[in-house]
DNA sequence: TTCAATGCATCAACTCTCTTGATCCATGCA
DNA sequence: TGCATGGATCAAGAGAGTTGATGCATTGAA
């Protein structure tokens, strides 16, 4: 099975065993007759014997085609088999990569519908703090944070992404009541590093806060961050969507209305290649549905 | 299965599959890993799936890659199967096509050789008059008379076809000694129309031996005249080392030595496109063999 | 008998798929 | 650190495969 066996002539040739006709067997393969003729007479080249008697207004196979046809069909049925199959299963399963963030705060919440809406499809949710690669890894679609602008990917704008200091009451407690924004620095800074601080104490009016450069990396993760802040180690500079759950309860307050944002966003973001895919499809207009501001342009003025 | 469908990407797909590696595949199968790498891309945008994860120095099935690659796998073992099959049993029958009378005066006394030297090979002789036509009749191949320029089909010369009147000793008898060609005109002449009787009688000496143009046609095969010039119901004109054995029987007798020829002789003949399949050597050979003078050149003068 | 319809073969021209070779990049191993 | 391995990417090119026109033989209907 080289590359030498013409295996598209193998193909016409079942189709022409099936319908006896070049002209019908062209019609289902969407071939012109001529092309038929031509796939037939290399395949009989090839394998050194006659297929089909020439016989005037008609063909007829001859033994050795006789022989033959039925096992092509039987293989060709098994590849149409596998490879049906195969889409078949692939397409019922979902796998999404996702922030960790995004993932408990906002699909946790969400999914639950999209599963309603799409009974038969599972749902394969990996987190992973670490931009993924499509061709290393298997993902049908990401959650991602960032501009948008990934090569060979398609992208969706999904909702902004902002931020605003947030701790726990009763950390704020300690220092009584947090009036001013340098009330903060008095308390501990839970990742000091993190350009978010610099961003907001510079919108709020101190771009020159003291803020502890050389101190550790970033925890890596914004729901960790958020986990020490409810412990009430420190203040953290969160999304506040993610967290009114915990406003709520009482474990977090933010208190101050000013957010922020570094030009990065959340983005559904999948490879051009498989755009038309049934279940891509089906996620894309649940998020539609899901999310206002689904697909819109989180660069024009409009903010 | 439409023609849309990538086969051969399929066919690399399940080599690649098998080795892991482009590379491998692509030796396996005579192409560069450039083509490998394109053949698999094409395929995953066809089914909408990656098959494969690139992790730099080697590679990984995909789930659906998994999935995929037993099930193509049998498929093509199947196809090849079907195919080596078929040429299997195809190479173990070798049709042939003769006229009558080289069928019963030549080829059956010889072809018992052939069989013992091709005991595999089973050997369907068919006889019929007309000229057949490869693409309309299962033969492998076909003795024939004439000038051996059929296109598209390869010829091997076989025997000089030449003739001289027989007639059975009884009937000679009835005349007394025949001694002068016309003598033979005190008989009947079993097909008196059949061309060779002219060119017979000319080269004798008698253009203008008067012959019955207008009677019957020919009785069509050689075999047939002969049997009745056996029985005694006139001169035929024969090709006489096909009837030595009648000779040597007493069965009939050729009163003179002259014999002619028109031009045509025996050949053996089968479509180009197959001159390389082993039975068809087979039968080569063996003709070879048992012909001195086998693929000769009879217009040249050596006569 | 003649005429129209059907179905395959043939031919030359062209298209576009597929292949090649060069180059690049990342990783693993010495 | 430097080399070998293995895959991706790119531009260029070849050639397999298609197409459409045409021809031929047969069948069936008028």
């Amino acid at each position: 099975m080289s590359k030498q066996f013409p295996l598209n002539a193998l193909r016409v040739f079942e189709a022409v065993a099936r319908h006896l006709s070049f002209t019908k067997a062209g019609e289902e393969l969407g071939l012109t007759q001529t092309a038929v003729s031509y796939q037939v007479k290399l395949l009989e080249d090839t394998l050194g014997e006659v297929l089909f008697l020439r016989q005037p207004r008609r063909i007829q196979l001859t033994d050795a085609g006789q022989r033959l046809a039925p096992k092509v069909s039987d293989g060709f049925d098994l590849l149409r088999a596998a490879v049906s199959e195969m889409q078949g299963s692939a397409d019922a399963t979902l796998t999404i990569h996702a922030t960790s963030t995004f993932a408990s705060h906002w699909l946790a919440r969400h999914l639950g519908i999209f599963q309603l809406d799409n009974p038969t499809l599972a749902v394969r949710l990996e987190t992973s703090q670490e931009v993924i690669d499509f061709s290393r890894t298997e993902a049908d679609l990401a959650i991602r944070v960032g501009k948008g602008d990934w090569p060979g990917l398609r992208s969706h704008f999904l909702m902004r992404n902002h931020f605003t200091p947030m701790l726990s009451p009763k950390l704020a407690a300690t220092i009584g009541t947090i009036k001013e924004p340098l009330d903060l620095l008095k308390l501990k800074i839970i990742d000091p590093s993190d350009p978010w601080w610099k961003i907001w104490f510079t919108a709020s009016g101190h771009p020159d806060a003291p803020l502890e450069y050389q101190s550790r990396s970033r925890l890596g993760a914004q729901a960790v961050e958020a986990a020490a802040a409810m412990a009430g180690h420190g203040v953290a500079i969160l999304r506040p969507e993610f967290y009114q759950d915990d406003v709520a309860m009482g474990r977090l307050v933010q208190p101050f209305s000013l957010t922020c944002e570094d030009g990065s966003h959340y983005w559904l973001v999948y490879p051009q290649s498989r755009r038309h895919t049934a279940k891509i499809r089906a996620f894309r207009d649940f998020l539609k549905k899901a999310l206002p501001d689904f697909d819109a342009n989180p660069f024009d003025g409009t903010q």
